[in-house]
DNA sequence: CGGGATCGTTACGGAAGCGTTTCTTTTTGC
DNA sequence: GCAAAAAGAAACGCTTCCGTAACGATCCCG
């Protein structure tokens, strides 16, 4: 079931959302590090630095830079691939998946604030 | 007209604008320097320095950076208040209006496509 | 079993962001 | 007029991010 937006209620739900985001939390992820989050929670894994990096369309530091921080966050979590010892397989946590659960509460919220 | 929007197709919304957006732009705006740019051209002005920081909840140092990049970018311009010349009137640019225009199409094509 | 490919990380110099503090210009109010 | 207040910018030291390049660890395969 496909979403009907106009212009100007998809900037305006945009705006609230990222206006709400800015004032609630403190720590402010950029735009790549919120892809990399969102990607990882919402596509079956498993999921690689270098799959990443191909998928963001970004270099492979970006990533491993990206993962330092969220994983200091504690929104996601590293372990080394048994299988292949050279790759590492990013998971999911606790404090990542609450904090994706409030982001869509808040977008939830906004679209049902829309008008026109 | 509000929209409804179940979780999971809130956070792929975002998922995939939030994704497109990387892979397209090469500006990579910080959500603060977005939440900025959108306030400017959805809400009615005049808009200053002050206002911006006291809305975002940030300090002016924040606001007077990112008026600077995004300056330079050619999003948004400057002008001196001549009622009172203390004050900065943030204004849009064309580029800023096209800017945010690809940006709601981006929005809408995505929310077209969600499913579930 | 050894050379080459692959994977993720680290190193490096540079750019940009942060919060706090200070400064300049301008207005306000006595 | 002139001190105090207000607005925005600039300075400062610090942190984080960037892209490129180099690096160890591991696997693959002849």
């Amino acid at each position: 079931m496909p979403i009907e937006l106009s212009a100007s209620q998809a900037l305006n739900l945009w705006h609230a959302v990222s206006l709400e985001q800015v004032r609630i939390d403190n720590r402010d992820l950029t735009l790549r590090q919120m892809s990399i989050l969102l990607h990882i929670y919402l596509v079956p894994p498993p999921h690689t630095v270098r799959g990443l990096a191909g998928i963001l369309g970004v270099t492979k530091p970006v990533i491993t830079r990206a993962l330092d921080t969220m994983g200091d966050l504690g929104l996601v979590a590293r372990m080394r691939d048994e299988r292949d010892r050279r790759n590492v397989i990013i998971k999911r946590t606790v404090d990542g998946a609450l904090y994706l659960e409030k982001l869509g509460d808040l977008i939830i919220d906004q679209g049902r604030k829309l008008s026109i």
